[in-house]
DNA sequence: TATGAATGAGTTTTCATTCAT
DNA sequence: AATGAATGAAAACTCATTCAT
């Protein structure tokens, strides 16, 4: 790779970045070009010159992230652990994304998984495999024995995809507490939740339905 | 109620109901006032007679419905049953509201509970009531030995709320089947993940962190 | 006259006296005809009962008080007096117009004189009337050999004119004094400045007060 | 200066100047922005490259004008000649600028110094530094000796100010003929009434208030 | 690659005016 | 005479995108 093509990189790198920031603190709709631009400190031409538009950049930051998490949980898939193990290393990865990058995380909750009439309608499907695979994985406990058999398993994920995503909504809203602890302690805790439910459980407790 | 008031109460309805189904179909930044006013049947102006801006339409929508389901909680707060009831009471409540007007609930899902840069953060304490009753129900069955200790309530109302709309967002983008059993089984389904856990339970399972 | 009639005419008068406020306060093109309708305490279809449009609210004050105006302008043009003391009768006529309405000259100078493509232009002969006459008085003074011949009597008129009205502006702006001794000095200073001129006069011309 | 940087300035100088004639011709309020843009022919949104709003275009072009007559009046001030040489330098500057540019300074007059709700009121103390800077003359001339003492100088400024600025008004509305004769001899006319008034001087002529 | 001037379609909002009651 | 709901035309302003340099 020439200097050239490296420094040409790099712009592009600090467009992304820069868009990540300003999407964060203003919001897709709300921010213009050129106030990413200015982030980045480019002129707001050179956006056009990497990027088709507004919204592919926005898509560029999404799949780059969301891509990174299907990889990661298809690797936790095949892998011969516990499921409990497994939904907690999802849990933890989107925890741990979190803290390394708040902003980016905050675009993609804020403007794509919720975004019913653009992004998430574009994404949808890509979405959509994140929730089959986490489904896959509840389904296979239930054959298994190990997760109860009663609850469809496509609504079991989609409520524990919700509950972690809503820990990461009550961070970006500031309506939770983030420090250190706390993040560690929700990884755990939406496992537990979810898996191990919040009553204590007892002897011979019925959860029939 | 003089006709007059009754006939203007009518428009100002009027144009709320078509709102919904406008902002439900376009979204709220896609949607021009003159899509309501088109979808209500009335002239332009009329909306900015009723209400001071596209804005103020869809607030009113939102608190319009958020109030009654903070009424509804706080309800269910106030009576001497279980907390599964409790919490079973809210899911059936949320889940019966997208049943009764779906078009309603995907506005307020999609623009106002996730919108960090808009309505969100506008009503951000109304919401935020709704999860502070859910926690403190939780905090208080902590209280009383039903629920485990260690798990924060705050953040375990997170969870279970974030559960509900999840499924919500699931019919929203069609990627549950949503057939009135299906509707009937979630509200179960949730409080049973929630409360009692995916595990399969038994005797002596240790749920310590 | 009825009551009733009375009353109507009140209510007619009122919206009047109320508009004065407003186009004072606002500015003509600022104001709705709600504010004045509000100010006066009436329904705002009620002004539309009265007058054709917000132009013809101020078309009527503006008439009303010029052509008060030029009544007493040509009461003064009939009489024999030095010209000197017919030019002093109208800047007092106008100074004691501001005194008794401020609000209602402000809104004839700002909104009225001035307005060349507005009400200047709808009333320009009703306004050129009275430098008209002005300048009848000043080319006869000159006939008499009372004014200088060598200068234009029409230039001279609005020259004459332009000075009182700049100081009402001045007093409009707030850029000058407006105590009752400064509105009475100013009569005499207008026409002592235009008629016995600034200098000093020299030996065989004492212009002394 | 670099053939881009000049382009630029050009398109702007454009559109200042084509936005004169506009407000000139149809005035402030009842012309669009669109006006301007077709005048000058360049795009519409080129105005907003260059401008912040159609209330800047005005701003722009009363300051430019203001500052030169500014820069004109401190320039005579500081000039050692008689006081009846400043006024006519003023005078004649401001007659000639019309001259030069009719329809600026119709824009001037009819829109700014007079708006006491828009422009008038934004630029209230530039537009007083000129009357202030012409009151202190005449105070000046006053303890010379040259002007009478007993006429408050920032009135006598304004009232000369006024006489000026009523002889451009009666040729903007056409009311006063305006051959380049008629310029000329308005310069020295509305000196020679201010300053040596209208009045034939005679021996012992009294001017009694 | 990089710049930023230039374009112009699109939308909210305002408010004078009308009109049914 | 009086009300104020209803109408809809009009315009400022925004900003994504293009393009000449």
């Amino acid at each position: 790779m020439s200097p050239r093509t490296k420094s040409a990189q790099d712009k592009r790198r600090l467009i992304l970045d820069a868009a990540v920031r300003v999407f964060a603190r203003q919001g897709f709709h709300a921010c213009r070009v050129s106030d990413i631009a200015d982030e980045a400190g480019v002129a707001y031409g050179l956006v056009y010159h990497y990027f088709a538009s507004k919204e592919q950049v926005l898509d560029t930051l999404f799949l780059e992230r969301w891509n990174i998490m299907l990889d990661l949980i298809r690797e936790v898939e095949s892998q011969r652990i516990p499921v409990r193990e497994k939904l907690s290393a999802i849990a933890s990865f989107i925890v741990d994304s979190y803290q390394h990058d708040p902003d980016l995380m905050k675009v993609i909750i804020v403007e794509v998984t919720r975004a019913a009439h653009s992004f998430g309608e574009t994404h949808i499907d890509t979405i959509r495999e994140a929730y089959d695979l986490i489904g896959g994985m509840i389904a296979q406990a239930q054959q298994e024995g190990v997760f109860k058999a009663e609850i469809e398993p496509r609504f079991a994920a989609m409520a524990f995809y919700g509950a972690i995503e809503q820990l990461l909504t009550g961070w970006i809203f500031d309506l939770l507490p983030q420090g250190p602890d706390d993040l560690e302690r929700a990884k755990w805790l939406v496992v537990e939740t979810v898996c191990g439910g919040l009553e204590v459980a007892h002897a011979g407790q019925p959860s029939v339905r």
